[in-house]
DNA sequence: CTTAGGG
DNA sequence: CCCTAAG
């Protein structure tokens, strides 16, 4: 397949990149408040490879084959050479910010809203932040930017979790965790979820594209990611020189590969839910009602591009759950309970809450658990 | 597309 | 979280 001077590879805009381009994609956020319907992330419609077309123009690179494709753009993040391509070092100088650069391919993989903590994490002032921290009213700044809690044992707290997933970012070039080789995340898994997410149906192709960018995953921060052990194996063509991925060309891409792939790489980055989150949560339920999951998504998690309507609802349910499990057992755990609480465990408070709306719309979802006498249902419905 | 349920 | 069936 010879794409030479005839149509962008791959949907590649051909239109020059300039770095105002580049870093106004935030911006894109901040205007979306008003469109409520698509709260997809905006650069769930910008292509990886609109991305990639940046780095390779730049270069002067012409792209004529995959390989070289995926070449230029291992290359152009590498540290060591990127002394050597003076139009990607203008650029990254127009930045002005050298550190900035691994980042950006961060947010690309990423939600909006966590390039807008990643920005904030790397600007001195602390003005950004705040205008992000307001704009979802998260208290917590920086929390919801790693997208896994590194909690093996599943007993960290949120403080210990925003302690550590704050400080890597000082330092883009530490490795904080010294993975197994083996067990490193390739961009590929990333840029499969990344892709996965929302309605675009073209992650073949995409999926297809990006694997070549797996050595640079060593270079950069990993702990952005997701360094928690998956529960899916990774499957081991997709680590490695995939012959259909590097040299072949998509036309025989075997389903089954791509059906692998996707089913690896498909499973969103679990996002710890914050207090204020949850908070946000009972006030949508209590503003529109049950069942009224996309409005309180639009209404009340606009700066939230994850936690689409379904995950809100999938939390209220888990709430539902842990309120009921809490009223049964009394203050007798002792330790481990206290342990608990200290961590991500809804505080009481909220959990009255929950059972406050739980009962107020009849959803009595404990009477499973013994409580038969309160079995009149009372519907109640939002006008 | 949105919800509800189950996995 | 993901998937799917229903509306």
């Amino acid at each position: 397949m010879d794409w030479t001077g005839i149509v962008p590879p791959f949907g590649m805009d051909p239109r020059p990149y300039s770095p105002e381009t580049f870093a106004g994609f935030k911006c894109h956020t901040d205007n979306m408040s008003s469109d409520t319907k698509r709260m997809e992330p905006r650069h769930d419609n910008i292509s990886v490879d609109s991305f990639l077309g940046l780095s390779m123009e730049n270069m002067g690179i012409t792209s004529s084959k995959m390989d070289e494709f995926s070449l230029g753009l291992d290359f152009s993040f590498l540290p060591d050479d990127f002394g050597t391509s003076s139009a990607l070092d203008s650029w990254s100088t127009q930045d002005g910010e050298a550190g900035l650069k691994p980042e950006i391919l961060d947010g690309f993989l990423d939600e909006v809203e966590e390039v807008e903590h990643i920005y904030s994490s790397h600007l001195p002032e602390t003005q950004v932040k705040k205008e992000v921290s307001e704009l979802d009213g998260e208290p917590y700044g920086l929390m919801n930017f790693s997208s896994e809690s590194y909690s093996p044992s599943g007993s960290i707290g949120l403080s210990e979790w925003s302690k550590e997933t704050a400080v890597p970012h000082a330092e883009s070039s530490v490795k904080v965790k010294d993975e197994p080789e083996d067990d490193r995340k390739p961009l590929s898994t990333l840029l499969g979820s990344w892709v996965g997410r929302g309605r675009s149906r073209n992650k073949n192709l995409l999926n297809t594209r990006c694997t070549r960018l797996d050595s640079f995953s060593e270079t950069k921060s990993c702990l952005s990611y997701d360094f928690r052990p998956r529960k899916e194996p990774m499957d081991d063509t997709l680590l490695s020189d995939d012959p259909i991925t590097s040299s072949e060309s998509e036309d025989d891409i075997s389903v089954t590969t791509i059906k692998s792939k996707i089913r690896t790489d498909r499973r969103k980055h679990h996002r710890m839910w914050t207090i204020d989150e949850v908070v946000k949560l009972l006030d949508g339920i209590s503003h529109f009602g049950l069942g009224k999951w996309t409005d309180i998504k639009n209404l009340f998690f606009h700066s939230s591009s994850h936690r689409t309507p379904v995950d809100i609802r999938d939390k209220w349910r888990n709430l539902l759950k842990a309120s009921c499990s809490n009223k049964h057992n009394g203050d007798e755990e002792g330790e481990e309970k206290r342990r608990w609480s200290a961590g991500r465990t809804i505080p009481k408070d909220i959990l009255h809450r929950v059972r406050e709306l739980a009962s107020l719309h009849s959803k009595s979802l404990c009477d499973f658990h013994g409580s038969s006498r309160n079995s009149r249902k009372k519907k109640k419905k939002r006008s």
